[in-house]
RNA sequence: GGACGGUUAGCUCAGUUGGUUAGAGCGUCUCGCUUACACCGAGAAGGCCGCAGGUUCGAAUCCUGCACCGUCCACCA
């Protein structure tokens, strides 16, 4: 060793130089890498955090396994691409900054479109920076050059042609359907953000004059069309095409009752009510009986209130008018009874809890069955695997009963839609007065298109894509899919590492975009991480107040320990526990290795260099045995155990190398006999150099900062980071 | 209603293809400032491996059933 290793590790000095020092080599970028040409990449796209916030744990857990990949393959001689990213999170951010402007007393729906806009990007503008320096403190070397945001105008463009070409296929389809409505957010939401809770309601038992209907939403009864029952079911067969009178609350009341395999006979009395404005079962069943019966007749507003043909009970909301209506059907007697602890799951809001309201409503949709197809194919081939591979089973599941996917938001922040809609009246051109007209109702373009026909003018679909739609494509469009260098270098990506969590949201997705639009996988392996709990195990969220700040601890601790806490006690699909003991626990480590330098610095003695040295059997056994711990921890790697790796190397520099292997060479290095005090040291140096290496990807910053005081005998590199694994 | 995961030392978790006294970290206890490290070292205590069957020469590990906890999926009013 040349320079003096100072008596303690202080990783706040240490971090931040080395980042820079790592940065300024340039070689986060894989096109400075001193590898020959043929050498073969290895790719990782980091899954875009939202620019809605600053880094958790959950953060801090992708950085370090991407980061142990991306280092190790990087040491084993890859053209290592880590590819950063932000991501814009519609629906994610639009909630986060409504609370931003609730706080201050405003409302996005006072808003400007173009002012909501605006602010929005600065607010995420500025969470973007605070990120990209929370990363480089986790040291994650990736590369900076090359880092992409989903609102970046290249990225816009691609997803909206992606649209195109999917609307071409016939693979997008605008249509009316009951949705999933939040009416505190005033947006449809797709079927993955809908979470159904348990809920204790009353069941209402209603006459429909010699019928009786069991429902738990009586104040829909304002838009009931007709009345249904199973075709098979004696009991009311005979009313099937009939028409029944009712009393009414607003007066008497005709329907017409259907038969319908949907109904189920042992529900309730048998008979349901068909409501097809406010349920989608009943607007799926109006679909079938189209002929027979009215269709939607909406009662219920976007703000989740009573509205149109609902007598005194307009302006009310959903839940107050389910007891006024309770109450007034009592009055008139068409309320047989009431079930009071009827249980039951209702729809609600997975980011505000509320009740979701089924509206009718015009969305744009993704016809799923063709892609999904593909992307069930291609991992029953083997050619995507999953670690653990038993989340396998759930994405093929997920996949074979895949249902159309709703992507149009009706919010502000995110990617426009390339649609347009031709205003309701035609402007016949002047001298064209009597022209039929044939205009177009939708026109599918990036630019606003103009009427071949009439004068009239296409105003563009306010509405805006599910964040999904472009994170889907990420893995091709930051490496500047179709034209790009880097999607011919860098695509297929062979890492995919994300959380569990979002599977379905994002990761098949990625599969059936990415399939569709390259014809390629998008990546070869797919690493799921679990959640990260609190020593409690309680999920760690905000509002609980219990989460651990990654970077405050690694402000306390050190990034090597938190790292570390982060990888051991870590399996695929599995939620994890970090606690503060933990990561103390692994700072001690690092304490431990730096010592363990200094040690074997102190014996960097000038009249080592001329021994003539001759290993024990001692030493070559050892240096077998770090062989073979190399071995056997490549394969964990290479087959995504990162917490044996880290168990693995951690136990043999602690209990193998410092408590042995150090231990018995004291009396050595202390003795008369120079060369064989020179052998021993000869033997630490070459252990100490193969576990800096070993070590590397999980705590980076210790084992540079000691690499970089080794003297050149020892290294071959300037830096550990490209220093050769074996 | 389906599917999946968990149940191993006080706590948090490992345990590779079934094989001799079941492991780690933290915690606890007892010693110890011996040539780096007290953010340390030496040593110790602590486990019918959820329950009940089965397969096997042999099971924490494979099979069946059950229990409890948790998660995901599902258009039953």
């Amino acid at each position: 060793m040349t320079d003096e290793l100072p008596k303690k590790y202080d990783h706040n000095v240490s971090e931040e130089k080395i980042y820079q020092l790592w940065e300024d080599s340039g070689y986060f970028n894989p096109d400075n890498l001193p590898y020959p040409k043929s050498a073969k990449p290895f790719t990782i796209i980091m899954p875009p955090p939202n620019s809605n916030g600053s880094l958790h744990m959950g953060h801090a857990v992708f950085v370090t396994l991407q980061d142990i990949l991306v280092r190790f393959w990087r040491m084993r001689g890859r053209k290592a691409l880590w590819l950063p990213g932000a991501d814009h999170a519609g629906f994610e951010t639009q909630v986060v900054f409504d609370k931003k402007l609730d706080k201050e007393g405003r409302n996005r729906f006072a808003m400007k479109r173009e002012e909501l806009w605006q602010e929005i990007w600065n607010f995420t503008q500025e969470n973007k920076k605070v990120m990209e320096g929370q990363l480089r403190k986790l040291g994650a070397s990736c590369d900076w050059s090359r880092e992409k945001f989903t609102l970046d105008p290249n990225i816009v463009e691609e997803v909206q042609k992606t649209f195109i070409q999917l609307y071409e296929d016939k693979l997008i389809y605008r249509d009316i359907r009951v949705i999933n409505w939040c009416p505190k957010h005033q947006t449809a939401l797709s079927d993955l953000e809908v979470k159904y809770v348990e809920r204790t309601d009353p069941l209402y038992y209603i006459k429909y004059g010699p019928l009786t209907v069991a429902t738990v939403r009586p104040e829909t009864k304002f838009g009931d069309t007709a009345l249904a029952v199973n075709p098979k079911d004696k009991r009311y067969k005979k009313y099937i095409g009939q028409e029944i009178e009712a009393k009414g609350i607003l007066g008497p009341l005709k329907f017409k009752v259907i038969g319908d395999d949907a109904v189920d006979p042992e529900f309730g009395t048998g008979v349901v009510k068909i409501t097809p404005a406010h349920d989608a079962n009943d607007f799926e069943m109006w679909k079938r009986h189209k002929d027979e019966i009215d269709g939607p007749k909406v009662i219920i507003d976007e703000r989740g209130k009573l509205t149109g043909d609902v007598g005194e009970f307009a302006g009310l909301k959903v839940d107050e008018a389910r007891e006024k209506v309770a109450e007034a059907m009592e009055k008139i007697g068409i309320l047989e009874k009431t079930d009071t602890d009827y249980k039951h799951q209702i729809a609600t809001c997975y980011k505000c809890g509320r009740t979701l309201e089924p509206l009718p409503r015009d969305q744009w949709f993704v016809k799923m069955e063709p892609l999904a197809k593909k992307a069930i194919d291609v991992v029953n081939q083997g050619k995507i695997k999953f670690h653990p591979d038993r989340s396998k089973k759930v994405y093929l599941h997920w996949l074979e009963n895949i249902r159309d996917w709703n992507i149009s938001r009706q919010i502000v922040w995110g990617i426009r839609i390339p649609a347009w809609f031709h205003e309701p009246k035609c402007i016949p051109k002047k001298g064209h007065e009597d022209e039929v007209k044939k205009c177009k109702e939708i026109i599918v373009s990036i630019d606003k298109p103009t009427c071949e026909f009439c004068d009239a003018e296409f105003i563009q679909d306010p509405d805006v894509f599910d964040t999904w739609f472009s994170s889907g494509q990420w893995p091709f469009l930051t490496l500047g899919y179709p034209d790009g260098k880097d999607s011919k270098d860098f695509y297929p990506t062979d890492v995919m590492e994300t959380g569990y969590d979002i599977l379905f949201f994002w990761v098949a997705r990625m599969i059936m975009m990415g399939l569709y639009c390259t014809d390629k996988i998008p990546f070869k392996d797919v690493y799921l991480h679990g959640l990260v709990r609190d020593k409690d195990r309680q999920k760690m969220s905000k509002s609980k107040g219990n989460v651990t700040d990654p970077l405050g601890v690694a402000d306390q601790y050190g990034t090597d320990a938190v790292r570390m806490a982060l990888v051991i006690g870590n399996t695929a699909g599995n939620d994890m526990v970090i606690s503060e003991d933990k990561i103390r626990g692994y700072r001690n480590f690092a304490t431990k290795i730096w010592n363990v330098a200094r040690f074997v610095a102190m014996y960097d003695k000038p009249e080592f260099k001329n021994a003539k040295i001759k290993p024990t059997d001692a030493d070559k056994k050892y240096l077998t045995e770090i062989q073979a711990t190399q071995e056997e921890i490549t394969k964990h790697i290479e087959n995504f155990e990162f917490h044996l790796a880290g168990e693995k190397i951690y136990h043999y520099f602690w209990h193998t190398f410092a408590d042995k292997i150090i231990e018995e060479a004291k009396p050595r290095l202390g003795g008369d006999d120079t060369d064989d005090a020179a052998a021993a040291h000869k033997t630490l140096r070459e252990i100490l150099f193969k576990c800096l290496v070993i070590l590397h990807p999980f705590m980076p910053y210790v084992t540079e900062e000691i690499y970089q005081t080794l003297s050149q005998d020892m290294k071959t590199q300037k830096l550990l980071m490209i220093e050769k694994w074996q």
